[in-house]
DNA sequence: TGATTGTCGTTCAGTTTTGAACGACAACTC
DNA sequence: GAGTTGTCGTTCAAAACTGAACGACAATCA
């Protein structure tokens, strides 16, 4: 078997790439945490509700699109239903199914912090990229992402 | 306060950035709990020890590194001890530290995952992407990396 | 229809992380 | 050099995540 070691270039993106995501979470676990209470994985199942249809999903989709275990989402759906941000209601086209739906309590929530967490993601990315960088990324992005939805 | 809301394309690079990150988290973390029982962390700690002189660390330095806080890292260390691949050691230059050092088993253990490791990172990332694309990512990385550690 | 196979969401025990509090020592100030 | 302030690493309780196992239902096929 050849290693096919990482040169210095590769070494020096995949250490940026890894670092500088734990920064990043981080500095938006605090925001939202200071904002609202929310976790980020809390508040990102707060923004796919809001994007889907009828403001809900399906417990395994909606797992599947902030990338979390089917667990963890159980839990974090527990966690928002106690505050009143989300509810759980039975889906009617599967009895064993169950729908996330986003209230309007979880929406004017989302409304309020959004704008703070926003604020974060330019201050720390988006505004340091120029036009040109964004787009770079977003598409390799792209191509890792896909490989990894593509290959389960 | 004007909220300065994302586009399409900023949300587009935010939300491929973040899902792409935790994919490649959790293949990263099967890969390497399969081959050696370690989890990502840990790696991570085993890499920045053997990449360090006397393959050896203080504790907080080594915190900042690996982007955990000081009780993760606390936690994680005596795990590797347990586990024989690391020990600590007084730090002689300063009665409150503590130094992280990597054991030869460390050494080895750490020999025999990186390649397998490697490949993971190669396979859904690097291999994929263009050396401008690499490259380009890198610079972004680091000005986001450089702003986050410096405002704190 | 009945049997098999697969998916859905939850549960549970075990593991890991978080953040605040702490004692111990270092660095600085006067 | 005594007092103040800061840093070091650990501890603790609470929160969060993991992966395997589970009961319930769906889908497929003979």
């Amino acid at each position: 078997m050849d290693p096919r070691w990482l040169d210095a270039t590769e070494m020096a993106a995949w250490h940026a790439f890894v670092s500088t995501f734990h920064l990043l979470e981080r500095r938006i676990e605090e925001q939202l945490k200071a904002a609202a209470g929310l976790t980020h994985p809390q508040y990102e199942i707060l923004v796919h509700l809001s994007a889907a249809p009828g403001r809900q999903m399906r417990m395994t989709e909606l797992a599947r699109d902030v990338v979390a275990s089917k667990s963890a989402l159980t839990y974090q759906i527990t966690q928002l239903e106690k505050a009143g941000l989300v509810e759980r209601a039975h889906c009617p086209s599967d009895e064993r199914g169950v729908l996330a739906v986003l209230t309007d309590a979880g929406m004017r929530c989302l409304e309020r912090v959004a704008p703070g967490h926003v604020e974060v993601v330019r201050a720390y990315l988006i505004d340091r990229l120029s036009r040109e960088e964004l787009h770079t990324m977003t598409t390799a992005m792209r191509k890792t992402e896909r490989a990894l939805r593509s290959s389960h």
